[in-house]
DNA sequence: AAGCAACCCAACCGCCGTTTC
DNA sequence: TGAAACGGCGGTTGGGTTGCT
């Protein structure tokens, strides 16, 4: 059964030969496609116009681009898929010279395997069940547990093939928002001046990027005395969108947001830690400070006996040991780490955290702003 | 070398929203 | 106002390619 445009008429099917790709390209080129359906009578083809106007978008078209996607692309298409789903067209409308049909295809048989491969949802980007399962079935949950007492909790996190598949990337590369901290902490050390209520710490000129990527709707954290606030700027309102209040290391509460913030069963959260968490719940970037406690120490020497950059620690993937328990807020001079459990999975945790809890909390899961708003405005 | 399976990707299908008559 | 035509989109399919046994 044909579909509805070309039914009535005889068409031709399957691959196009080159000679009905020549004589599409010269009709466009020189008459432009106003209206579709007249394009394959006017140019002399036995194809619907449906089938036209898809190889002209898919093939013809002379800005495409070819070839493997680029890291930077495999990482827009997470970032973007993670908000507005399977939308391929809006997708493709941030890649430059790709079509939906490319986006969707590379997705399908490239980035929707690696998710599942490190056990996450492709659909939501979130941990299946089956790894929340495994994950609380070796204690990741509940109070402080030692992992070396339970390295599968962080090895079934590991990726199994890196970079295979041709993609670009390993999975979890860090994601915009995230990003933008990790990127704004590198270049400026001591971006989250803590000590310094309300403000981002502006190094000079590269205190400037950072209250630019704040303006942009990335979170940020100040200290709102005695506790920490993290705070949304709202992208279309030009105003704090939400702040969460990390009160005073002395909470008890199960709030969600604590969990969040690496601060369960309450634990005295150190001001001078500051976590976010990746909208898969696999990924976090935290800023930490020096001599902050055994457990970041301990991870700190993990990664460096494993000679990891930055760069690489931030792109692996797992959930992180919780950044509480002890630890002066003293120094300057942030330290910028991830702590993994690929990393870290049999050295650092320290204390737990609720996956499920975690996955409930939405404000980092796509708060920083309006992201859907955002990228349909920009389409 | 042959057979098989897995993978990739171009193209099709069917639905939906918009436009036209 | 409603039906038909059209364009656009996401899901699916099937043929070609590649890799393995």
């Amino acid at each position: 059964m044909g579909h509805h445009c070309c039914s009535k008429q005889k068409v031709k099917r399957g691959l196009w030969s080159p000679e009905e790709d020549e004589k599409l390209l010269r009709y466009i080129t020189a008459h432009g496609h106003s209206c579709w359906s007249a394009v394959p009578k006017n140019a002399g083809l036995q194809r619907c116009g449906k089938s036209c106007r898809l190889r002209w978008i898919n093939y013809l078209r002379p800005d495409l681009k070819r070839g493997t996607f680029s890291e930077q692309e495999e990482r827009t298409i997470l970032d973007v898929h993670r908000i507005l789903g399977n939308r391929w067209a809006q997708i493709a409308k941030h890649l430059p010279g790709r079509t939906d049909n490319e986006v969707k295809n590379f997705w399908n048989s490239c980035i929707k395997k690696k998710l599942i491969a490190q056990g996450l949802d492709p659909k939501t980007h979130n941990l299946l069940p089956a790894s929340k399962n495994l994950l609380h079935a070796h204690g990741a949950t509940g109070s402080s547990s030692n992992p070396s007492n339970n390295p599968a909790a962080g090895a079934q996190f590991h990726s199994p093939n890196g970079n295979r598949n041709g993609c670009a990337t390993p999975l979890f590369t860090i994601s915009s928002p995230t990003k933008a901290i990790y990127d704004a902490a590198t270049v400026a050390p001591g971006l989250y001046d803590v000590h310094n209520p309300g403000m981002l710490m502006g190094q000079h000129e590269r205190g400037h990027q950072a209250a630019l990527a704040m303006q942009q709707g990335y979170p940020y954290v100040h200290n709102n005395g005695g506790g920490l606030l993290l705070s949304f700027r709202d992208q279309t309102a030009a105003g704090v969108h939400a702040s969460m209040d990390f009160m005073n290391g002395s909470s008890n509460s199960s709030s969600s947001m604590e969990y969040a913030a690496g601060m369960p069963n309450g634990n005295v959260f150190n001001p001078g830690v500051a976590a976010f968490m990746d909208e898969t719940a696999a990924m976090w970037a935290t800023v930490v400070e020096p001599g902050m406690g055994p457990g970041i120490e301990m991870a700190h020497e993990h990664r460096q006996q494993h000679g990891l950059g930055l760069e690489e620690v931030v792109r692996l993937g797992p959930p992180p040991p919780p950044l509480i328990n002890g630890g002066s807020s003293g120094g300057k001079g942030l330290d910028m780490m991830d702590v993994s459990s690929e990393v870290y999975g049999s050295a650092g945790t320290t204390a737990a955290f609720d996956l499920e809890l975690m996955e409930s909390c939405g404000l980092f899961c796509g708060a920083a702003g309006n992201g859907m708003e955002q990228l349909q405005w920009d389409c």
